[in-house]
Formats: structure tokens, C-alpha cells, sequence
DNA sequence: GTTCACTAAGTTGTAGACAATTGGTACACC
DNA sequence: GGTGTACCAATTGTCTACAACTTAGTGAAC
């Protein structure tokens, strides 16, 4: 019984196969919270679901399975992949070695024009922070890390980074919905902002780690109240 | 016309499914070299060379591309991914971060059982750089980032750091050829031990992190002479 | 009452056939 | 002579059927 009756893909958008169009919808449900973590997915299921043939549902569930996002047992199926909390802080760990290498390119290579570009992202978070809208701000927060990405032209990281951030996507919402979480983390971004801005790669560096040790900081917290759901 | 004619993949060596093996088989393939840099991987010669159907095939061939071995363009086949010098570089940028985060793990938690084990992995590396015995100090530099890996316990950095050494292998290869590397390289590593032997963390890190700056190094300069050779 | 083997349902793994797309080639047309 | 179009071969994308595996449930033997 699956949790929701998506309605069926769109077929053929373009030219793009349609095993593409399942993996975007899989996946999306997953990082949307419609698949619940460790929720068992059935080929024969999600062949009625989205009203794709078997062959086309595994090999999306073999793509999803490859980006970190579905665990596949063999012979005893798909499932959407669990991630601890020490998983979710290992993650963290990684990333802040290549989001501080992007910041720390970003630094070295920004042009005026992204300056330009930065100095307002950083007076739309803080407008966001002080009228206490934290989608926006979650957004937001989303968004600086899209242009550093951009800004450093690192195509490794970022791909890696992207598959990251989609796995422990669960963590990082609960994260932000913690009370006070905005007051904390903004200053830091606006310190990752200031030191990009200035072009000195070693403090943006700097500022990117030491955002990050907050974040596990803060997860282990959550972690330790919360405890860890068992599968 | 594919390069070698592989005999057939064992079938079914225990429980695991016939993908893979042939993933294995495919990949050893690619990081070998039996299959070149962009050269077409046409399914149905797979078929033949592999005596796997072409569902499997497939399905292999997916892994493969999200492990960034394998290049997949819809409606037009898949080929051997060619690394570029630039993004060799870029992938050893990143290893510089996550190597230096495992490094700096395994000097927090290292066990004296492990010390020794190091230590003994140190004479190892020093006489076979005495012994001018490259292959066998090539292979012993793979064991010590093994062991450093190992001890760490940092599976998400473990995970990624081999898909991206498996990328970059041809890039790897020709730099430990080169006349005079090993001499260089050699105490980049024992300062690299020496550190985690003596439980600390950032100059473990910073150990890391200067060998792989003068490994980037000597990738742009074989680069620069040798020129990039196109697809 | 417990344990083991067997059976049957459910699910995944594999295979081969068919459909759709691409890229090149020959031919007519301007 | 150059250009556009229609065909054809090669290759990938998709579908359906069948085989193999896992797991849970039933019943007999100890």
C-alpha cells in the first residue's frame, strides 16, 4: 500500500525518456517526505502508481539506488534509505571540506558583478531573519549555497555536494524548524558572505567550517533529545 | 568492436545477482584500461562479450554512470568517461578535503594495535622507495590510504573518496611514472603517518593537504608538456 | 510444546521481442 | 555545386512473459 496515489506522470515531457521523468518523481517524493524513510518500494506498486512499466520503475530504482537515496537488497527489494543521525553528521563532516573549497575558489575568482549579486542575497537573509519568515530565509539560505557553487565553478563538488544534501534532507528540515536555529545560523552566513565579498579564501573557508561545526553541533542536540527513530 | 574478448562472467557466483558482476567486470575493464577513454559501449557487444542479457547490461551500465565511470546520453549509447587534466585536478581538490578529514579522523582515534601497524607500513614504504621498487611503493601508498580510511570509520568519505580515485586512475598512473615522483612523494607520506602516529589531528590534516597541493602540481606540469589529448 | 521441513504466495531477477530514436547516405531539387 | 529531404541501418528505450528467490505459514515428527 503505498502512501500517496500520485497521479500519473506526465509521459514523454520532451525528448528525455521516460525512466528520467519516474526517477525526477521518485525522488522527489522521497526528499518531499511522501516515501517515509525505510518504506518499502515495490516494483509492482509503483508500476500502478505512475503508471510506467516494470522494466522502466527499476531501472529508476537502480539510478535512485546509485545517488544514495534508495537501498536495494537483492532479491528482497527497494527501500527508501534510512539515514542515521551519525550518517547525517558524517555527511555534514563532508561537506564541510567541499563547501569550504567552494567558498574558498568562490573567494578567489568572484567578479564584481556577483559581488553585487552577493551584497543583496546577504540584505534579503537578513530581512527574512528580522521578520521571522523561516521558509524564506530556509530558501534563501538554499540559494547562497547554489551561487557559491556557481560562483567557484567547482562541477566535481558540486554534483557531490547535491547528491548529499538530498540524503540528508529529513535532518536539515528538522534542523531548521528548530526555535532560535535562524538567530544562530545568520550571522554565520553573513560571515561566509563577507569574507567571499572581501575575496580572502581563507576566511571564507574558514567561515564555511565553522558554520558547519555549528550545524553538527546543533543536530547532535536535536539527536540527543529526540533520539533516534529506529526502522 | 570491443577491445578484448572477456570470457564469460561466472554466473551466479553465490546469491548475488548477474548485474554485479558484470558492473565488477565492466569497471575493472575501464580502470585497466582494456576499454579506452570515450570509446563507445555499444549494449549488444557487452551482450556478446559478457553473456549477460541486455537487461542487465543496462542496468549495469547505469551504475556505472552514476559511479562517473561510464558517460549516458539518452537515445545515443554510453562510453568510457574521459577525464580531463582540469578535472583531475578538481578531483583531487576535493580528495584534499576529504582525505585530510579522514586523516585528521584517524589521528583523533587511532589504536596503539594500529600505531604499530603504521609503523611497520612506513619501513615498508621507505625501502621500497630505497629499493627504487615503484610498483610495489605505488601499491603501498594504495594501503596506506586504505588503512588511514579504515581507521577514520568515516564510511561517507570512504564511499566517495573511491569512486573519485576510480575516475581519476589514468591521471593517477601516468603521475607515478614519472622519473623522480617517488623521491618526492615519499616523505610527503611519512610526515603523513608521522602525524597520526603522534595523535595530531591537524597537522595530520595539514600533511594531507600539502602532499595533494604537490600532486596537483606535478599534474600541471605533466599536463602542460604533454598536452591535452582531445576525444 | 517445540522444532523442522515443506509448501505456497509474493516479489525480484532475467530474457527476448517490439517500438522509437538517431545518424548517415543517396537522391532530387534549386 | 550546394542544399534539403526521404529513406535505411544501427542502436537504444520499453514492454511482457517467465524463472528464481525470499518469506511466512502450515503441519508432521520428536
Amino acid at each position: 500500500m503505498t502512501a500517496m496515489g500520485s497521479e500519473q506522470v506526465t509521459r514523454r515531457r520532451d525528448g528525455q525518456p521516460a525512466v528520467a521523468d519516474v526517477v525526477a518523481a521518485i525522488r522527489d517524493g522521497i526528499v518531499n517526505g511522501d516515501y517515509a524513510p525505510s518504506q518499502r518500494l515495490v516494483e509492482a506498486d509503483l508500476v500502478e502508481a505512475y503508471g510506467a512499466s516494470r522494466a522502466v520503475i527499476r531501472s529508476a530504482l537502480v539510478e535512485l539506488a546509485a545517488d544514495g537515496l534508495v537501498d536495494r537488497l537483492p532479491n528482497r527489494g527497494a527501500r527508501v534509505r534510512a539515514v542515521t543521525l551519525d550518517e547525517a553528521i558524517e555527511i555534514v563532516e563532508v561537506r564541510m571540506g567541499l563547501e569550504g573549497l567552494c567558498a574558498s575558489k568562490a573567494a578567489s575568482s568572484i567578479t564584481d558583478a556577483q559581488i553585487e549579486d552577493l551584497r543583496k542575497l546577504r540584505a534579503d537573509i537578513l530581512a527574512a531573519v528580522e521578520r521571522g519568515e523561516l521558509m524564506e530565509y530556509s530558501r534563501l539560505n538554499r540559494v547562497l549555497d547554489q551561487r557559491i557553487e556557481q560562483i567557484s565553478g567547482h562541477a566535481t563538488a558540486t554534483a557531490i555536494l547535491h547528491r548529499l544534501r538530498a540524503q540528508a534532507v529529513r535532518h536539515q528540515f528538522r534542523l531548521s524548524h528548530q526555535p532560535g536555529r535562524a538567530v544562530v545560523s545568520a550571522p554565520e552566513h553573513v560571515a561566509i558572505i563577507d569574507a567571499i565579498i572581501a575575496r580572502e579564501p581563507d576566511r571564507a573557508e574558514a567561515a564555511v567550517r565553522a558554520h558547519l561545526r555549528s550545524v553538527i553541533e546543533a543536530l547532535r542536540a536535536i539527536g540527543g533529545a529526540h533520539g533516534q527513530r529506529a526502522s
